[in-house]
DNA sequence: CGAGCTTTTGACGGATCTCAACGCAGGTGG
DNA sequence: CCACCTGCGTTGAGATCCGTCAAAAGCTCG
């Protein structure tokens, strides 16, 4: 039914982005999704060290992976958009070391790991391509790392937005530099490394440039190229070049 | 010959510490590598971009993946040990967003991408312990994040410290909290997204506080308890228990 | 034994955090 | 319909952690 095409309709896009999916491919996802799950915002979906048993696959909304520390603080890992899983790799970590939380409301749908393992002993080349995907997270989170570690305030809120964009747009989620980012300025905090105090001052910096506007969960890009500049932004990272894997 | 078993004998160890890998799968993986290489400390292994055709297993020394910043910033995303591959990711991304190199005198031995496309295509398990063994990466990956964005010094480098004691036991490197580690406190500032200056004031801090020692390349922890809890290190995401992937 | 790293230490500066106050919007219940 | 509450955004003042700059001492190796 029309509505099952749609679960994994932006998974497809993102993978089509990188490599061939034959039909039959196609097919053996779509028959290895065994439903779909709601939360609201703020919901936890996967807590550190739970057993799991299937993985999510985002089909609507924002949803992070982060760790606390025990005085509170906490460090989003990644967002993830429409067309993203945010636990393959609890297929084969059994477990996740990290949350998992809804930043909105967010629709997912869910893969059991027996389909998931089938998939593993009979369909080499989708293997290769889910194997792929969870690279691909590594990839940013590399990135991240970057960020985080090296890079000042504004560049790292630059580059957040950059990513954002780019992957959004993948999936047809962004586009003339405009996107939805429903998420408050303590959730860009927690996946900058900074205070949601200082996200509103180099917000309010980047806005007075006329760089990108952040306004009522909508983020809108002024000047792509200086942008890009600022936040020393390079694609790369995202491996948006179709090849076969 | 004695010195092919050497190749993979602690990538073994590291994967036997996590599942089963049958003779067999152990006699794939030795046929896999198709010879060795040296490195001299500091030189470039793998340069950001570059088409790959081969993946590394860190036979022996220390190897960082890292990127540079254009003001000549350099941020370390992982040190990779001895059992380690430092880029079986490339196998599938094709090239590589960051660079790969050597911080200590290494040796390497080389995997064909061929050879690995056959794993998987003709090995499933093995194809899954090796896409596992990328996620371990990911995993220490994520702490990364965690630390550099919201740990205070001292602890990003309790904590390092810590994760290296763990990863280096897994293969016999590392004994009664003890193991070589012969860097410099610039690379550790690299690897810690602080200046090398403030990596010796902490150094000298962990120093005086009797929790571990960092002279002449060796560590020495004296107080494991204490440093893990400054750390708040918890081995959960090096997924150390033993289970079928 | 001198050149060039690396480590160590001090003084100073700055980016970011903390604390605090206020405004605004949306929701809720009387 | 309005008082109230709560969460979020905004702004200012002061504190702090870490970076910068600089110099000197120790090591290694040709």
């Amino acid at each position: 039914m029309a509505d099952e095409a749609d679960l994994v309709q932006r998974l497809l896009l993102k993978l089509r982005a990188r490599d061939e999916v034959s039909e039959r491919e196609e097919r053996v996802l779509r028959d290895a999704v065994s439903g779909s799950e709601e939360y609201p915002a703020g919901r936890n979906m996967v807590r550190a060290g739970a057993p799991l048993s299937q993985s999510m696959l985002v089909v609507e909304g924002l949803v992070a992976r982060f760790k606390d520390l025990s005085d509170g603080q906490r460090q989003i890992q990644e967002i993830h958009v429409a067309g993203d899983f945010t636990d393959l790799h609890g297929f084969l970590l059994k477990r996740l070391e990290h949350n998992v939380g809804a930043l909105t409301r967010v629709r997912v749908a869910l893969v059991p790991h027996d389909a998931i393992r089938r998939i593993t002993e009979e369909e080499p080349h989708l293997t290769r391509l889910l194997w792929f995907s969870t690279l691909i997270d590594s990839a940013i989170q590399r990135e991240k790392i970057l960020s985080v570690g090296r890079r000042p305030a504004l560049s790292r809120l630059a580059h957040l937005l950059c990513e954002l964009r780019v992957r959004l747009e993948l999936t047809g989620l962004a586009a003339d530099g405009s996107f939805a980012l429903p998420i408050t300025q303590l959730d860009l905090g927690d996946a900058t490394g900074l205070t949601s105090v200082h996200v509103n001052r180099m917000l309010k910096q980047l806005r007075d440039d006329r760089l990108v506007t952040f306004r009522g969960g909508q983020v809108t890009i002024h000047d792509w190229p200086r942008l890009q500049k600022v936040a020393e932004f390079d694609t790369g990272f995202l491996y948006l070049d179709r090849r076969p894997r």
